[in-house]
DNA sequence: GGTGTCTTCTTTTTT
DNA sequence: AGAAGACACC
């Protein structure tokens, strides 16, 4: 392959972007606005400075968001100056600090075999540590115990910390979970997503000697999408920064819409601040969108109040109106969405692997696969339900990473009794008993467990059993390769006896992905020499739904508007755009979360080329049924951009007495639900009658709270008092009806 | 200790 | 609507 040489790699630039690639004088900002070509000048300024030997690629920090985008980029850097590109650091935040910390956490007293939990085994542990702190999980789900931790640990607080800055009873509480989970995520020699985060920030600020080390390897620093930093990510490139202040950010806030995730906006706004004397480029020119996509889009983020204006410009024509489909119902909408699809492949010759269906919710990709399965078109789904998430899969991980760690008590915990071999709560809590008293593992008193009196004889059996075969795999791992090991492990602990006990469908399926699992494993090794299991479980556990998705298929593609960020597609539709769904209702009230949903709706707009499409339903169910309101975002679409197929529809009291089931009276129903929100809590007064989609007519006798947590006591008629939270409760006011 | 049924709870977006 | 947990029965 002939390089690059330096002309080439200017030669395709405009001025803007040339300049930022050149620019060689310190901290860089640069403001790209969608579709400004900004992976183009991050993969350009890197062939740049490889080129004029500014610095050994190997000297070169690149970090991204997802590893697929770090993929392409690396790609592109090497059709520019070949195999050097190799030899970049370039990868993710969390799996470029999950090496560091591999290479040099001894120094923390963090193993090399740690694990990695995700989310699921996160909460998981929480769980556990709730259940035995016995803090109920009333007002305390371990879901929200799980984000306030992980928004403490991206906000770089540890539990001491955290606890002195806990003020009120929940986050007091919180406090104490975090602080036993700390221990035994520790103990189980486990790091967490935001850990490999924190602790290498940790790490470096307690050895100044290895950050200097890193520090001085760094010449040259490069951040793509740095409006999604948070807090530990910012002071990560900060410390490493430090010593050249030769860094490089690349974002829009426009396009920020990981808030809820602990990103902050603030590190891209606060840039110039942070970095004094640096030098701002703006890239507003489009090479994306139509003139009209962009008005549109450009249009309803201009709502937003907390941005750095801009102007985006393209020298392309007007193209197509921007198209909105008002439907019936979700059914229509999804038939709507078809039929354009068709109609677009028959008479704009447009391939399937063109459009772009995208939604606030995965929860709503279930009408529109079945559509498009019907029309027989092709399509992928990104997200949802990962593969990496399955339940078999997280099995099989789960014995493999036990192998790997065998302090690892979460996951073997998980696997001790699937396949099911006799263990239940009983042995379970005399083997926790036995690592209690001596000071163990769990593994750790698995060894023991053969000799252990208060296990019965015939349990000592079955965990001697597994001991021995885990033992046998954890000496082996290193002779074999990760392919072979899991193989013989799953015939060893009868696992696909296992799974083909179930002859369903759903069985079959789960038998296929772990196949797949280990077909995968085997690419893994040949693609990788040095590939051992450890290094699998790592690269694994950061994989996510959109590194895998493979553009070059053709079909149509469905994901969430969270996962098309980077992305782009000649057709867009934008889906359920109804309040409540997009913007979703829970963010209808606060003023910053509301601008971060619109963000997102510029987002899914930016990503169309040629034409976008919007959809809204006037019904959708969401289980019982909810109405919909067309979202303020269709509002805010200025006319001329627009073009409104379909028509307004008003459900209201339309519905015929037989909807109403059991009911001898007739009544009527009122235009909507009562589901949330003060509007309608003052027709729900006590002695009002109500109807439950499950239980029937009832009688309210009581009423507390407000709000979302306006909590009822009903007498339904057909099953007797039942206390219900409004917010789930989907009642419908009945008043009755005076012409029966 | 396993299995089946009933109840309760959940619905955001994901590295 | 569907999953996960609780509970009861085997």
């Amino acid at each position: 392959m002939a390089l690059s040489s330096v002309e080439d790699i200017l030669g395709k630039l405009n001025p803007v972007q040339r300049e930022a690639v050149e620019y060689n004088g310190g901290p860089i900002l640069i403001l790209a606005g969608a579709g400004s070509g900004k992976t183009r000048v991050i993969t350009h300024k890197i062939a740049y400075i490889i080129a004029t030997r500014q610095a050994k690629p190997w000297e070169i920090l690149a970090l991204t968001f997802t590893n697929k985008a770090a993929g392409e980029m690396k790609e592109r850097i090497r059709t520019l100056v070949g195999k050097g590109a190799d030899l970049i650091w370039m990868g993710t935040f969390h799996s470029i600090f999950a090496r560091i910390l591999r290479k040099e956490g001894e120094r923390i007293g963090l193993s090399r075999n740690f694990t990695i939990y995700d989310e699921e085994d996160q909460q998981g542990v929480i769980k556990g540590v709730m259940k035995e702190l016995d803090l109920s999980a009333q007002e305390l789900t371990p879901r929200t115990v799980r984000s306030r931790i992980n928004r403490a640990k991206d906000a770089l607080l540890g539990p001491g910390a955290y606890a002195e800055g806990a003020e009120d009873f929940i986050a007091q509480r919180v406090a104490q979970i975090y602080s036993e989970y700390e221990k035994r995520l520790q103990a189980a020699n486990a790091l967490d997503f935001a850990d490999l985060l924190l602790k290498p920030v940790r790490m470096f600020r307690s050895h100044p000697d290895l950050l200097g080390v890193y520090q001085k390897q760094f010449s040259a620093i490069l951040v793509d999408e740095y409006q999604d930093t948070n807090h530990a990510q910012s002071v990560l490139t900060d410390l490493l920064a430090a010593r050249h202040r030769n860094i490089c950010v690349v974002g829009d806030d426009d396009q920020s819409i990981y808030s809820w995730r602990g990103a902050d906006v603030g590190n891209i706004l606060g840039f110039e601040q942070n970095y004094p004397n640096c030098k701002i480029f703006r890239l507003e020119q489009n090479y994306r969108s139509t003139k009209t996509i962009l008005g549109a889009a450009g249009a309803v983020v201009s709502h937003n109040r907390r941005r750095k204006p801009k102007t985006l410009w393209t020298s392309r024509g007007d193209g197509e109106v921007v198209t909105l489909m008002k439907m019936p119902d979700e059914r229509e909408e999804v038939l709507g969405v078809v039929r354009k699809i068709e109609t677009f492949m028959a008479e704009d010759k447009r391939q399937p692997r063109d459009f772009a269906v995208l939604y606030r919710t995965n929860a709503q990709s279930r009408g529109l696969e079945e559509g498009l399965r019907r029309a027989g078109i092709p399509y992928t789904i990104v997200g949802g339900i990962r593969f990496y998430e399955r339940r078999e899969i997280k099995d099989v991980l789960a014995y493999l990473r036990v192998v790997v760690n065998p302090q690892d008590d979460f996951s073997l915990l998980r696997i001790i009794n699937v396949p099911p071999r006799g263990i239940g709560a009983v042995t379970l809590s005399r083997l926790k008993e036995l690592a209690r008293q001596q000071g163990l593992s769990l593994f750790g008193a698995l060894k023991l467990a053969g000799e252990e009196v208060s296990i019965l004889p015939e349990k000592r059996k079955r965990l001697k059993q597994l001991n021995s075969v885990l033992k046998k795999y954890g000496s082996s791992r290193k002779k074999v390769s990760p392919g072979e090991l899991a193989r013989g492990l799953l015939d060893d602990v009868g696992y696909w006896e296992y799974l083909e006990q179930d002859s369903t469908p759903k069985g079959e399926d789960r038998v296929e992905n772990v196949k797949e699992l280990l077909r995968g494993m085997e690419e893994f090794s040949t693609l990788h020499a040095e590939g051992n299991l450890e290094a699998f479980l790592a690269e694994v556990s950061l994989l996510t739904d959109i590194d895998s998705w493979d553009d070059r298929k053709n079909g149509v593609t469905m994901m969430t508007l969270h996962a098309a960020k980077g992305l782009e597609f000649p057709v867009v539709f934008i889906t359920g755009l109804e309040e409540g769904l997009f913007p979703l209702a829970s963010n209808l009230d606060d003023p910053a979360q509301l601008e971060e949903e619109r963000r997102l709706f510029y987002v899914g707009a930016t990503r169309a080329e040629e034409r976008l499409l919007l959809s809204c339903a006037f019904r959708r169910r969401r289980f019982g049924g909810q109405y919909g309101i067309p979202s303020r975002f269709i509002d805010e679409v200025p006319t001329e951009y627009l073009e409104t197929e379909g028509e307004d529809v008003t459900w209201g009291a339309a519905f015929s007495p037989e909807d109403i089931t059991g009911t001898e009276k007739t009544y009527q129903r009122i235009e909507d639900e009562y589901s949330m929100g003060e509007e309608g809590d003052f027709r729900l007064k006590v002695g009002q009658t109500v109807h439950h989609s499950r239980f029937g007519r009832g009688r309210i006798l009581g009423k507390s709270g407000f709000g979302e947590m306006t909590r009822l006591v009903v007498d339904f008629e057909k099953s007797g008092r039942k206390r219900l939270l409004l917010k789930y409760a989907h009642l419908q006011v009945l008043y009755e009806d005076e012409d029966s």
